[in-house]
DNA sequence: GACGATTTAGACAAGGCTGTCTAAATTTGT
DNA sequence: ACAAATTTAGACAGCCTTGTCTAAATCGTC
């Protein structure tokens, strides 16, 4: 720490990989048998270190459990926020632009490792740390939804979109987007990525029909009949 | 069971009433507390009953906990086609018909207490008994889901809606309705009856824009400025 | 090569839980 | 009121888990 001579990492490197090592283990198990259902030697031995390394680390259980969560939401959001950053904001093909956001937003944030652990946690956990997940709603959809609806916003200020409360908006997206994906993920699974593609191309589809320009009145034809599906 | 002089109740009548008791109460300790960590002295204690009288009635915790998820699903269930069987098919106000449709759906079968444990025990222990919930998905989803795509494509064969394909849009439907209570359904927690409205008046109204009739094209007028939220 | 910090393996106590067993008490139907 | 079935309370063995402790081994650094 005194001489900056180390590569990239100050603090020793073997203490921190192994710290790292043991959260990403412990986040599977958490969530393959639940907080009650974990078990710290079968962490250990998943992490690759004795089980006194584990209690060295992180105290207990709880301890561990509560650090497991706050680094899949801090994974998360920063995994969200540079999806957000590839937002179509001045859009060539608005539908197929939105579904590449949604396709990504998906595969990088919702459907990754990370994302899975952090929500089965949350679904499973969620209502015995109270404060935790407080946090995490405030940290996670608190901070993200919002940012979405304001590119929304500037879709619609822009002309691409005919949008009452870019909020309700924003939501309504991603319900749209992840309509089929539900039952799959109430199971905890992981959907293929042509499902993934199939459920935003639906969704966004619908989202346009009620969101987009309408199409010049004069020359309506049935211009949405690219139906291959 | 011979003489059917008992008045509606076939079986020992406190003996099915001790069985109810107990789903009900390890459905709630299942909930709570997760599969590994139900107690099952705590569930005889909610359910009134000795401990004995636990292993009585359902040999184990395994077996017990899969008569809770049949259980459930099969109430569950019985609700969800009673209450589509309320489905506007002769809509006077469509706009109100379908709202009041959601907020029947959320309020009689998702939100009240047998859909919360039983979409709980889903994302809690789904990935645990691959058969029993694959079970659920074909007797809940698969049923009930067609169902809706049914009664959506009788609106649109009656011309009150104009739909490609009914399966989507009854998807679409739900996750429009849902869009604002995801997170309050993540945590466990039982949104309140505004927030459940509020919900489905947001979704209903960006589903009829997107599906509903459109207004013929002479009048074309700021016929959807509704906003009052 | 030597030093300090970290990690390891293993043993250990304390406590909790499941599932069984027994004998007594209670309920149910007749 | 009687007989059979059911329920109850309590004790119990067996197992597993958490968290601590100790002494040896390993690692990183100078």
């Amino acid at each position: 720490m005194r001489p900056g001579v180390s590569p990239d990492t100050f603090p020793p490197r073997g203490h921190e990989a192994k710290r790292l090592s043991i959260v990403d283990a412990a986040a599977g198990v958490f969530c393959r048998e639940g907080f009650a259902g974990a078990n710290i030697d079968l962490i250990a031995i998943e992490a690759g270190v004795s089980r006194q390394t584990v209690y060295n680390h992180h105290g207990d259980k709880e301890k561990l459990f509560i650090a497991v969560v706050r680094d899949l939401t801090e994974r998360c959001n920063a995994g969200i926020f540079a999806t957000i950053a590839t937002f179509p904001d001045q859009p060539g093909d608005l539908e197929a632009d939105l579904v590449g956001f949604a396709v990504r937003l998906n595969q990088n944030c919702i459907c990754n490792r990370d994302g899975k652990f952090l929500r089965k946690l949350i679904q499973t956990e969620g209502e015995r740390y109270p404060e935790l997940f407080a946090e995490w709603r405030e940290q996670g959809p608190g901070r993200t939804w919002p940012a979405i609806a304001a590119r929304f916003a500037r879709l619609a200020y822009g002309g691409h979109l005919t949008i009452d409360d870019p909020d309700v908006a924003a939501r309504q997206f991603l319900g749209l987007v992840n309509a089929e994906l539900q039952t799959t993920f109430m199971l905890g699974g992981t959907p293929r990525e042509d499902e993934v593609v199939q459920s935003a191309t639906n969704g966004v589809r619908t989202f346009l029909r009620a969101f987009g320009k309408r199409p010049s009145p004069a020359g309506a034809k049935k211009h949405t009949a690219l139906a291959n599906a």
